[in-house]
RNA sequence: GGGGGUGUAGCUCAGUUGGUUAGAGCGCCGGCCUGUCACGCCGGAGGUCGCGGGUUCGAGCCCCGUCACUCCCGCCA
């Protein structure tokens, strides 16, 4: 028989009842009845309640074990009788006679039990994060995991796509976010990079001619973590060469659709991504991640407001042509205390208010309907298509400026409302995002997105165009309001490269020591071509319906990128600072 | 860098208006229990109330500071 087990705890069945079986596992849970004592052992299949009484002679030793100890038991599998079956458990028509115990491993009194469901604090839990990963709920969403991953390395190669591996030790780029950094010691005072995304490389091999790339790729920001963004994360990774946007599309959204229709349980899965332009995307949910389960969509009223008697919004419009007047349609908030609720959530935002009209006995109500009167109370009902029992929030100010809170107010009220269909996976892709932004900050027009993206319209756009209204080949997928990937159609041409980043600022010589390789590469037979990279963690976090990526992690930092099992990052010894020619200038606290 | 929340037994939490010896459930230790599957019953141990200072006759509770965790903003092409 083998050393440790015949059988996993999930494996017996009425089929095997009288066998000798031999069990390996944790002890689950004991119930201790005097003359009669039950443990259920676990493994990761499953689990096994094992019994025994003073008839065996491994009584004695049973009774000394402890919940989280690992044990072997050789026993006999018996049938249970018909009253004592447990169907809550594949495994509840046996259990296993102990005749022979051993105690392989022992366990300190746990900080946190692994039985039953209740919460801990996050502290705890990555502190003893394998004691978590122990418990069914983290355990079945680390399993599912590596399911999905298996599933979308399948469905890609099937596509014709080939897995690729890329440096973790790389370059640092003075574009996009903070790089984490690794002291070269060969080189001293210079340092690698981890990679943001393996962008370049990924480029580099379609301009090698390898066609179709992918990776399940590992990146790292160094930026604050949120719920939905950790510093170090996974992304799967895609490059296409000789393919247009819309390939990228055809080639992505199945295997999107597929892996949701396969993991979701379910739920449903929009079957064609509806394509949004991102300037529609902001106007009519105030984001460019909508949450598409919800049915309210924006809609500018500035007219009905322009010239009224509400003049905190009549004084606005008057005075700036760029002004507008955005309603937010709530249907079934026609109560005052819903929308007195939304406007004192509005104020704790720090916003001035969120006037409303709400409707009833067939006409508005509100200060607002009683300053701009019943005629345009009537068209701006008509408009939205409201009706008795419904009320409408109106934002006033520049969109630039307000529009991000206009998308909360619509999520707000969406959600209070239950106005959300929300057993679906609702997906769109966001198109025409701009190339460039205007940043306040540095008071110069900047690359909004990525800067490898295509403009469209070419050079003859750069040269012609007002760069804050050029619009790039560079496209999202959204889904339930996450953004679940990013990519776009590269700019292949050294020439548009040079002068899109001349508008963006750079001055040549930064251009070519930073990305020197990627332009001589792109000087010598670049193909046209085009990717996207859908993040893991958040379709995995999707898939689970969490709402955070640790619950999908199995060894995640914590909100401050620190590792509380591991004890990461941590101070290392003078003589590894010695070698790496680095000084160490903290400042003390005391 | 900024803002909110939390911090009381190993764990999850309660603790009134500032007032005697800080409680409960789970876990742990001991005892009883032959059909449980959140087993049950009896008993016990276990506390620097995050830390420092202040107000007060008296602080878990009020004030100031500080630390930790957590959520959010900034940031994240």
């Amino acid at each position: 028989m083998h050393r440790y087990r015949s059988h996993t705890c999930a494996a017996l069945t009425t089929g095997d009842v009288g066998n000798p079986v031999r069990l390996s596992g944790w002890v689950h849970r004991i119930r201790d009845h005097g003359g009669l004592l039950f443990i259920d052992l676990r493994d990761h299949y499953g689990l096994t309640q094992c019994v025994v009484d003073p008839d065996s002679p491994a009584f004695a030793e049973v009774e000394k074990v402890r919940a989280e100890w690992v044990v072997r038991i050789d026993g006999e599998v018996k049938a249970r009788t018909p009253e004592t079956v447990n169907t809550n458990l594949p495994t509840g028509a046996i259990e296993v006679f102990i005749r022979e115990i051993e105690v392989l491993g022992r366990s300190a009194e746990l900080p946190m039990p692994v039985f039953g469901d209740q919460d801990y604090p996050e502290e705890t839990r990555l502190k003893y994060r394998f004691l978590d990963l122990r418990r069914d709920g983290l355990h079945n969403r680390i399993v599912l995991r590596s399911k999905v991953i298996a599933s979308i390395r399948r469905r890609m190669m099937d596509l014709g796509f080939m897995e690729y591996q890329t440096p973790i030790l790389t370059a640092s780029s003075p574009e996009g976010a903070r790089d984490f950094l690794v002291p070269s010691r060969l080189h001293p005072g210079k340092f690698y990079a981890l990679p943001q995304a393996p962008q370049q490389f990924k480029q580099l091999l379609m301009i090698a001619g390898f066609d179709r790339y992918f990776q399940i790729a590992q990146c790292f920001r160094d930026e604050d973590p949120r719920h939905d963004r950790s510093s170090e994360f996974t992304q799967l990774d895609i490059e296409m060469s000789f393919v247009e946007q819309q390939d990228v599309f055809d080639a992505v959204e199945p295997l999107l659709r597929g892996v949701f229709e396969e993991f979701g349980n379910g739920w449903r899965v929009t079957q064609k991504f509806p394509q949004i332009p991102y300037a529609e995307a902001i106007r009519k949910y105030g984001s460019d991640k909508p949450d598409l389960r919800n049915p309210i969509e924006m809609e500018a009223v500035t007219e009905h407001f322009s010239g009224s008697g509400f003049k905190v919004f009549a004084g606005q419009i008057a005075n700036d042509p760029k002004v507008e007047v955005w309603a937010i349609p709530a249907p079934t908030g026609g109560s005052r205390a819903f929308c007195d609720r939304m406007n004192a959530w509005a104020q704790g935002e720090g916003q001035p208010g969120l006037g409303y009209i709400f409707f009833r006995d067939g006409e508005g109500a509100g200060p607002i309907a009683k300053n701009i009167g019943p005629e345009r109370t009537e068209a701006i009902r008509t408009q939205l298509g409201l009706k008795d029992g419904d009320a409408v929030f109106f934002v006033c100010g520049l969109p630039q400026k307000f529009y991000k809170f206009a998308g909360e107010a619509r999520t707000r009220a969406g959600t209070e409302l239950n106005l959300l269909d929300v057993e679906q996976f609702a997906f769109c892709w966001i198109v025409d995002f701009p190339m460039f932004e205007w940043s306040e900050e540095e008071k110069r027009v900047d690359f909004s997105h990525n800067p490898f993206s295509m403009p469209q319209g070419g050079l003859e756009a750069l040269e012609t165009q007002d760069p804050l209204t050029i619009n790039a080949f560079q496209y999202d997928a959204v889904c339930n309001g996450y953004e679940l990937s990013s990519g776009a159609i590269r700019n292949h041409r050294p020439d548009i490269m040079r002068r899109a980043f001349e508008i963006a600022g750079y001055d040549m010589s930064t251009l070519e020591d930073k990305f020197g390789g990627m332009l001589r590469a792109l000087q010598y037979g670049a193909p046209p071509h085009g990717g996207i990279a859908p993040g893991i963690d958040r379709i995995i976090m999707l898939l689970c319906h969490e709402s955070n990526l640790r619950e999908v992690t199995a060894f995640p930092m914590n909100q401050q990128g620190e590792d509380l099992l591991m004890g990461a990052p941590s101070s290392v010894s003078a003589k590894q600072l010695r070698e790496l020619s680095i000084r160490i200038a903290v400042e003390k606290k005391d």
